[in-house]
DNA sequence: CCAGACGTTGTT
DNA sequence: GTCTGG
DNA sequence: CCAGACGTTGTT
DNA sequence: GTCTGG
């Protein structure tokens, strides 16, 4: 599951790259590590405002929700979303047909199980081969707490099945997140491939996995 | 019927 | 809101 | 990972 | 103790 990913760029490049601005201003240079479970506001690109890029919680809400309990618990469960299935999912479905978006990125992490306990467990960071700017494929939704009125925006990655590469790496349950490049990306937001297609798209990809010392914590 | 789930995958 | 397991 | 279950049947 | 759902 792709449950911590990485944004490290100048906010110029990455406006840049998706044709975009940033709706409020921000510093010059980001590195954001995301942990999913923390439910960080990161830069997305929605299907409704294509030019702006805006700072959406990673966790997918849906709008049917009826408490903070459950937004939380279900924030956690809807980090990734199958392709597959989003169409069918009561989480996925709403989203999956009106409110699509794309999530910047540099590079994400996986962890290669070494046994079936997965006692030892061999870290990658994994790019693009170019080191590009890419984004994942994703879907938002917007929250209205009945008991605040405030509103959350909320957004989650999309998977597919593991190409070779990352089947080597996600060795137990082989999926990938779907990685679009700059050119890529308005063929999600605009509604008009198949879904089948998304999968052929990230299978295609050119990817590189560095595997990173033990040691490197990465602050999780 | 109706309370409880609603998700992905192994928290990388 | 809609589905579904018990 | 790690808390919580560890069972079968299928509501009356 | 070991499995498993979250």
């Amino acid at each position: 599951m792709c449950s911590h990913y990485n944004l490290k760029a100048k906010t110029k490049d990455i406006e840049n790259k998706f044709n975009a601005r940033y709706e409020t201003p921000e510093d010059d240079e980001l590195e954001i590590i995301a942990n999913g479970y923390t439910h960080l506001r990161m830069p997305v690109i929605c299907n409704d405002t294509p030019h702006q890029i805006k700072r959406y919680h990673w966790g997918l809400i849906p709008t049917w929700t009826k408490d903070t309990t459950q937004a939380r618990e279900l924030a956690n469960m809807c980090l990734n979303a199958k392709i597959e299935t989003i169409e069918e999912k009561p989480s996925f479905r709403e989203s999956a047909q009106h409110k699509r978006c794309i999530i910047p990125a540099t590079s994400f992490y996986e962890w290669k199980w070494l046994d079936s306990k997965g006692k030892n467990k061999e870290k990658y960071e994994i790019k693009l081969q170019n080191n590009q700017i890419f984004a994942f494929a994703g879907l938002w939704s917007n929250w209205t707490n009945k008991n605040t009125g405030d509103t959350i925006y909320t957004f989650t990655i999309v998977t597919t099945q593991a190409n070779e590469l990352m089947a080597e790496i996600h060795n137990t349950k082989k999926r990938m997140p779907v990685i679009l490049t700059s050119e890529e990306t308005s063929l999600w937001l605009n509604h008009t491939t198949e879904f089948e297609h998304f999968t052929e798209i990230a299978q295609k990809k050119e990817l590189t996995a560095i595997s990173l010392e033990p040691q490197n914590n990465l602050l999780f």
